[in-house]
DNA sequence: CCTTAACTTCACAAGTTTGTGAAAGTACCG
DNA sequence: CGGTACTTTCACAAACTTGTGAAGTTAAGG
């Protein structure tokens, strides 16, 4: 660990072993089903100390096209992951990530649940609710309706150790 | 519902419809992440009455060939989704879904949960844990590990909860 | 209003993934 | 041990994905 070799307490921002990190995590988005160049911005955001970059911050940082940025935003501010604005006085916009608020995104996913469950019902339909596989269905679909109450007050919880932890939001 | 217009009770396995849910549950899983064709077997295993098909019963119900089918299938058995038994008496191979075996297989991913760990404390070392960024990456990491514990316990309730709607295993 | 900075859209080329047929490998059974 | 019934591996073609440059659009500022 520290392989920067700087001493502890210094917040100096070694480019390459940034760069090394947003790669890493971006990679692990990718295997988790995102996107390539979404988890690079992503990760890219993520690592800023501002919290917010511009597009042009980000093309040059992750070395691509303004094309493949203007993409790569579309697609995370659709899934909440980051905030557009405008910066005032000039036309240069800026994409934020809200510390917290990404994770929740992720765990916020009511709406893909209930997708799930209503094809699982579907399937408990067609297959007949006596049948055996129409009882295994029914038992996924009841696992997800678990998990589905489970998850809100997961985060309720998380939400009251996470100011234990860091204070006020 | 019930669109099939079979009355209620009669089990009458519809071939065609039973088709549509496995497209259905499949797509989501791609959805989810999860490549095609393993998608399209788990989704077929899920919805077959005894739980276990051999490699031509997939292959002929979602029209592939053995190769398909043995790649799919390896994926599955790595994540630990379905099993592989040899039936006795025959050198055919049957893939089982053991029902409740493949929810416990997604969400008990502590080595990928771990993995995510690793990968954030390294980011918090190399931005400096007193940087913004080096503070917003210990969030990020804080809420994992707290997720892995509250994983563990909301899997220990299912257990019961599950016992409560189904009875024993 | 015109200029211009910035973002977005689009057609396409490069790269990657996916499923196939054919050949090779395994292991039951006589 | 040889035959055969399966399964797996492999090289490849088809289909899909991804990022690019260039043209198109928007709106800030003169």
């Amino acid at each position: 660990m520290n392989a920067g070799m700087t001493e502890p307490g210094e917040a100096v921002r070694d480019p390459e072993s940034v760069s090394k990190f947003v790669e890493s995590f971006a990679a692990q988005l990718v295997e988790a089903g995102m996107q390539r160049m979404p988890a690079r911005v992503f990760a890219a955001l993520l690592s800023s100390d501002s919290g917010a970059l511009t597009s042009a911050e980000l093309g040059e940082q992750l070395q691509v096209s303004p094309a493949a940025v203007s993409g790569a935003v579309r697609y995370l501010a659709q899934q909440h992951m980051v905030s557009r604005e405008r910066e005032p006085g000039s036309r240069r916009e800026r994409y934020r990530v809200h510390s917290n608020q990404w994770y929740e995104a992720v765990t916020n996913r009511d709406a893909v649940l209930r997708r799930w469950e209503h094809t699982l019902r579907e399937g408990v339909d067609s297959l007949g609710a006596r049948t055996p596989a129409g009882r295994r269905l029914a038992e996924t679909l009841a696992f997800f309706e678990f998990l589905e109450a489970e998850l809100a007050a997961m985060m309720e919880r998380w939400r009251v150790h996470r100011e234990e932890l860091f204070g006020e939001l």
